[in-house]
DNA sequence: CGTAATCCCAAGCGTGTCACTCGGATTAAT
DNA sequence: ATTAATCCGAGTGACACGCTTGGGATTACG
């Protein structure tokens, strides 16, 4: 029931792009160094992200990666589905919900495996309820609250 | 976000000893082999399990394993626990929600954080909400329903 | 009492993934 | 030309997975 640090960075690296969106690009060094990540291991997160045409580089010197989609439109399941493959428990459970399961052998494998496929339908409906956007807005408020009480 | 095969055949092995409950020991050749598993694994699996109390062990001739609850008290949370470890998608997301995101120097990683914490409640809340009670029923009826096509 | 059926325990093992690192090639702004 | 970036592929140590193997201890049943 784990997410890797692929998933992890990956979508800290992507808030990071939705909080300069529309700033031009953001070259990965300044995120590696905003985070505290590898560089070079980011880059190996990214090109899969482009693939995915969710993120789009600009290469060369003033180069680096801009979001592919406005921030509202990517939402932590298209993120995490690129980096960390199928969100379902285990592989069975991707294929809909129970075909009739009088087609089984076997009730209690069939009834296991709805227990998986309930699994996999929440963890898409909240993964796919998040997007980008609500995660920088609720970064700004933070941001904000943290400035007035510096200020009090 | 994935389920090993201890978990899947651990909650296979626990929904068939919930299904003969109150039968007496049911030893790990039947459900071997009636799931199409290996004994020897299964062994492994249960040694976990009977620590936590979620089966009780007979040993000798006519031994095998007996459910350390009644059905209806054990979640597939509380298996799923024990074979597969904390059900966080990420290790920080244990630690309940996010206290207070002001001390943290990156709102980022808060916020990216509690995305992890919700996908933790969904995920306890939706397999702390199965019990094999449930399960059961559910094999009977459907096994009900496969002799009623039978005899139409 | 002996034997067979069980659980119990520990070790090993091949495969794959994780989380990186390293070295370089390509592209483009200055 | 230099520098700042993305791109690409290879390598690597540690670890977990999904078993298998081999044996020991315990107990019902004949």
């Amino acid at each position: 029931m784990n997410v890797t640090t692929k998933g992890h960075y990956g979508l800290m690296a992507m808030a990071e792009l939705a909080m300069h969106h529309g700033e031009g690009p953001v070259p990965l060094k300044t995120i590696a160094e905003n985070q505290g990540l590898s560089e070079h291991y980011l880059e190996q997160l990214f090109a899969p992200l482009r693939r995915a045409g969710l993120v789009k580089s600009v290469r060369g010197a003033q180069g680096g990666y801009l979001l592919g989609r406005e921030p509202k439109e990517i939402t932590v399941g298209d993120v995490l589905r690129v980096l960390e493959g199928p969100l379902a428990p285990i592989e069975c459970a991707l294929d809909g919900p129970l075909e009739e399961l009088e087609h089984c052998t076997n009730p209690l494998h069939c009834l296991v495996r709805d227990v998986w496929v309930r699994l996999h339908r929440v963890i898409e409906q909240t993964v796919d309820g998040i997007t980008l956007q609500e995660i920088c807005d609720r970064a700004r408020e933070a941001q904000a609250r943290r400035n007035l009480m510096f200020y009090i």
